[in-house]
DNA sequence: AATCTATACAACCGCAGTGAA
DNA sequence: CTTCACTGCGGTTGTATAGAT
């Protein structure tokens, strides 16, 4: 069997961490020889792997000749049962390790190098309505993995929105709750935040360029970020459930209708509502905002029909061809699929995006530097 | 040059869910 | 119904490395 060639080791410089996005990591780059787990020091430890209790197990860092055995094995046979993966690949480790270090590392399809702006706004929009919810998360991003997405989430993103003013956990603003220090122009919570929510696009178009605004100026300041209008119900989490989200417009909806009555998307869930836009995601498996980002084959599952991916292509590209800006995502029931517009007067997660003119024209760049 | 500190990310831990015995 | 092994997930820790002092 041939192996997949290491490709060579790009040399790479850390970046500062206002620049955020990773590092140049060598994917393939390992440490010292003499850093690898060397011993068993799963013998009799009560805290390792249940399996591991009753074997002699290594620990730590893989080697290289670990890795290519693991992949050498799984190629062939497949994992079939991670517990018997260690024997018969020969490995002294849990099945347990092996299962993580192939599905973190050693997997084919595995996207290498770092994330991406666009790949980090789909994690700051999925992560808005799911939470910690990794796995769910890593589900959008082809090739990367759950425990990528949340050191990422944990060394970068949570970063930047604190120097927004914003609650990584909440999305929201910190205002009073967050003190800023001036002295290392960051964000620190001093106590309970309670605040609103700021639109999905508000906090897209400062991530996409917070590096140059919190290197060159102080955080941004609160009024910048659009505040809801006084006629809305104050948006927290101690929100009022009497005004219901609705994911869908009725333009869009009558073009869904007539799409599926005679496409293979079927019975499309068009419609759904909720009392808040974190609820979004408890409402129906079938049905979530995930709002934020371009319409992408990406996130289209494989098992999907040439004919299925066609469609939804045509209705994608007539969606943008009418003009419309909508976030949405919708799950038929042969498949999902994600669209990325914007329309204020739809979604309130958005709404008050064209209440500003700061965001609209930050929109606009967007949109300019994402066509092209 | 040596040491310290911060960062990124690999790996581990413990828990929960599931299914087979 | 209970037990147990297995798997998947989220939180946390460990470690190599870059940059600062």
């Amino acid at each position: 069997m041939e192996l997949k060639a290491r490709p060579t080791p790009p040399t790479f410089a850390k970046k500062s961490l206002i620049d955020c996005p990773r590092t140049e990591v060598d994917p393939w780059s390992k440490p010292l020889e003499s850093s690898y787990g060397d011993g068993m020091e799963g013998l009799g430890n009560k805290t390792g792997h249940q399996c591991c209790r009753k074997q002699k197990v290594k620990r730590g860092l893989w080697s290289p000749e670990e890795d290519e055995k693991l992949i050498k094995y799984i190629t062939i046979h497949g994992h079939g049962s991670w517990s018997s993966v260690p024997n018969l690949a020969g490995l002294e480790r849990c099945g347990k390790s092996c299962r993580l270090r192939w599905i973190n590392y050693l997997r084919p399809d595995l996207k290498r190098g770092s994330i991406t702006a666009k790949e980090e706004r789909i994690i700051v929009d999925i992560h808005r309505i799911l939470g910690n919810r990794w796995a769910q998360i890593a589900k959008h991003l082809p090739g990367r993995t759950d425990n990528e997405v949340k050191n990422f989430w944990n060394s970068c993103i949570k970063k930047k929105l604190i120097a927004q003013g914003l609650d990584p956990n909440t999305h929201n603003l910190l205002s009073s709750n967050y003190k800023h220090n001036n002295n290392n122009n960051a964000w620190k919570l001093s106590y309970h935040s309670h605040q609103q929510p700021t639109s999905t696009f508000t906090v897209n178009s400062q991530i996409s360029d917070i590096s140059s605004m919190v290197m060159k100026a102080p955080p941004l300041p609160f009024p910048m970020i659009p505040l809801a209008p006084d006629t809305n119900p104050p948006l927290s989490h101690e929100f009022s459930s009497s005004l219901t989200y609705e994911y869908q417009n009725p333009k869009t909806q009558a073009f869904l209708e007539s799409t599926a009555s005679q496409s293979s998307i079927g019975s499309a869930l068009i419609f759904s509502s909720t009392s808040h836009p974190s609820e979004f995601g408890m409402l129906d498996e079938s049905c979530m905002w995930a709002g934020g980002y371009e319409p992408t084959q990406s996130i289209i599952p494989e098992k999907k029909q040439p004919e299925q991916q066609v469609e939804i292509e045509k209705i994608s590209s007539e969606l943008i061809g009418a003009g419309q800006q909508m976030d949405a995502s919708f799950e038929t029931s042969n498949f999902d699929f994600d669209f990325n517009f914007v329309e204020s007067t739809l979604l309130p997660c958005g709404m008050y995006y064209n209440q500003s003119p700061i965001d609209q024209l930050a929109w606009d760049s967007w949109a300019l530097q994402e066509k092209k």
